[in-house]
DNA sequence: GTACAACCCCGGTGTAACACCTAGGTCAAG
DNA sequence: CTTGACCTAGGTGTTACACCGGGGTTGTAC
């Protein structure tokens, strides 16, 4: 029966993770009655395992909340875990879209700036490397914020 | 002057994002004396149109806080706006490897489960897809997290 | 003159997954 | 018996807003 520190070693987390965990009902360690010590058995150890393996496919703590009820209640939780990881899938493809764009922008700045000169704000000017980036990148309508 | 909604409007934006900005001190509108409403003129919207061009090149509403500060006392921001563009251009760089990663992960495992029948969780399973996984990617070595 | 929609205000809560801190109790070793 | 490493609970901070509630305002149509 492990500590939460010896238990957050083992797994290489930090304590305030099994913590955390804890307290999100995803763990369910015994309390010791002498000191109200949380001690973890072999069953939290296994239960810890899946959750870091789920957490490294992508799924979020409460993806994995989900699919610990449902393992609880009996039921499959199979075709749950293929429909999240789909979705998540979908999701983190979208993300990467946008960061690739984002970074396309950040690139693409960042070199023009090589060139130009630092230069003191003005009245109407706060930083001339961003406002000429956008004067030249947006369409000049001020709702633009496409990509 | 515009209010609120009708600046929001115009840059295409939530009207919750302006009082946002504005609590953060990003924008300073006036305000009606009669009302209490925020009212925006040509210079806010000037800082607006900056703050959103400097938001889709990467940088935080604290980075541009830290700009227009900079901006504000008379200083030239632009050395402040490269250093920054560098450090998020080496962090979005690192998010992206660690995203890439991590879709590979859920790629093989969403194609490997294909082929997988559904099971029930006994004692010692919970999931099997996710667990015949980890058991399969990891080093079998309960303190390994390394990708 | 009043009903109604659409607007405004402030302030509080919720989001993800923890990290960090406070204040105080516990335990083994020397 | 002190020191250091551990434990507890609970609260705060992180990001950029979205959403809600309760209540005041404005403009227009009937």
């Amino acid at each position: 029966m492990k500590t939460v520190t010896e238990i957050a070693r083992r797994f290489n987390v930090s304590a305030d993770s099994i913590r955390h965990y804890t307290k999100l009902g995803l763990l369910s360690p015994k309390r010791d009655t002498a000191n109200g010590y949380r001690r973890y058995g072999i069953e939290q150890e296994r239960r810890l395992r899946f959750l870091l393996s789920a957490k490294r496919l992508g799924f979020s703590l409460k993806d994995i909340q989900k699919i610990l009820d449902m393992a609880a209640s009996g039921d499959t939780p199979c075709p749950l875990v293929r429909k999240l990881i789909d979705q998540r899938l979908g999701a983190i493809r979208e993300e990467m879209r946008d960061a690739q764009k984002l970074m396309s922008r950040m690139e693409s700045a960042s070199s023009d700036w090589c060139g130009l000169p630092d230069r003191t704000p003005s009245g109407e000017s706060i930083c001339h490397l961003i406002e000429t980036w956008d004067s030249a990148n947006s369409t000049g309508d001020p709702t633009s914020v496409a990509d």
